[in-house]
DNA sequence: TCTGGGGTCCTAGGACCC
DNA sequence: TCTGGGGTCCTAGGACCC
């Protein structure tokens, strides 16, 4: 079987990029865009900025003062929607095999799509100039075998740049690159790693076995193989968000009940606004909360039936909040989020309902206790198992 | 080191079922 | 009645990513 064509397909600074989109007047200056509360930091910065030493996550007073003529955004996350599906859109005209990886990166198989190019780098030059024609976003391409490989071969070369790496390539290309630019080790691996040895890729893919199942465990081989080059080529296309939820920070901590239980029922009445507008229903309501003094708690509650009601994920919520409000010394409330996860369309919840109805009404074999426990045959299972 | 808000995936223990 | 293997689901927490 030979190789697939695997592009990683990432908006350069992806929500400075979007405001300079809609604004030509800010081409070419330094640009960050940051949310409007106090001591806010970049939330994004354009590379005219990162140019004269603004970096994302920096404090915005002390970014005004290395970089004064910085011209500062707001965060406009309606803007990036529509970006993002137009973007999302011109790369399935290509393929339809598109797996979003976030807001502004996609996976994308164009095995079949190559075969009309003379070399895949040559769809990458034109993909990456109607964007920009188009959705005046610069892009950065990653072309290789599987995802982890374009994944991280867009990270090269930035911005506007277009990277193939090749299987035989892996150890010329990637094995040189400090361990913490592999994608999947972040900041609590890295020091666990430096301190058996490991500083680059290469170093892990050639480090004992024994030594690395004590950081990696269970996924020990995956590391390896991602760090030997191999790792999934498959384009999940499926979009709908596993959960959806809502988080907020106060800068001045809540002490009155009442005062919490409206900025909960806040966040509660925009989460089933999401709910609805994408036709959803959850089965897990989550809810956390982090005191003053930073500890954090989380309670979760999963119920054998799917809501989205404003009022019904209000009363789930309150009585996961009693569960804990005696055993902790409240002081101020710093932080709330709720969040909705087992979602499900609405479609498929009916679907189900209704399939159970028949199958209760015409007596078929499957006995209420077996369709329970298989958690109700769906759509997707039906298929694969046809 | 974290600032923030949106997510995904994994683990480990317990309950429960066959 | 007990032991054991195989499996799923739930819950809490952690790591990571953009």
């Amino acid at each position: 079987m030979s190789a697939k064509v695997i592009f990683h397909i990432d908006i350069n600074a992806f929500f400075a990029s979007a405001h300079i989109a809609l604004d030509p007047s800010l081409q070419g200056k330094p640009v960050a865009a940051c949310h409007v509360v106090k001591g806010s930091v970049v939330t994004s910065a354009s590379y005219e900025a990162r140019k004269r030493g603004v970096k994302s996550a920096m404090l915005m007073t002390q970014a005004k003062l290395i970089c004064p003529e910085l011209i500062v955004v707001h965060v406009d996350f309606d803007l990036y929607e529509d970006l993002s599906q137009k973007f999302i859109d011109l790369i399935t005209s290509y393929s339809p095999l598109v797996e979003p990886g976030s807001v502004d990166e996609v996976y994308v198989d164009f095995t079949e799509t190559i075969k009309n190019y003379k070399r895949p780098l040559d769809l990458a030059i034109e993909i990456q100039k109607r964007v920009y024609e188009e959705l005046k976003l610069p892009v950065n391409i990653g072309i290789a075998p599987n995802k982890f490989l374009a994944k991280m071969g867009s990270d090269m070369n930035k911005p506007l740049g277009i990277t193939v790496i090749r299987k035989r390539e892996v150890e010329a290309k990637i094995w040189p690159l400090p361990i913490e630019d592999m994608f999947g080790i972040g900041r609590k691996t890295v020091p666990r790693l430096h301190k058996v040895g490991i500083f680059t890729i290469g170093d892990l893919a050639n480090a004992p076995f024994g030594v690395l199942r004590n950081i990696f465990g269970n996924r020990t081989q995956i590391y390896i193989d991602l760090a030997m080059g191999t790792g999934s080529d498959i384009i999940d296309t499926d979009t709908t968000a596993k959960s959806i939820g809502h988080s907020l920070t106060y800068s001045k901590p809540i002490h009155e009940l009442d005062e919490l239980k409206t900025e909960i029922l806040n966040q509660i009445i925009d989460l089933e606004k999401r709910a609805k507008d994408t036709n959803v229903k959850a089965k897990t309501i989550q809810f956390a909360i982090r005191f003053e003094d930073m500890i954090t708690v989380a309670r979760s509650l999963t119920l054998d039936y799917y809501i989205n009601d404003k009022e019904d994920i209000f009363e789930r919520v309150m009585g996961l909040y009693t569960e804990f409000e005696g055993k902790h010394e409240v002081s101020g409330v710093k932080f709330l989020s709720v969040s909705l996860s087992n979602i499900k369309s609405i479609d498929q919840i009916e679907e189900q309902l209704s399939l159970f109805t028949v199958n209760k009404k015409t007596n078929l074999s499957k006995s209420h206790k077996k369709i329970k426990r298989s958690d109700y045959p769906v759509k997707t299972d039906i298929v694969d198992h046809s």
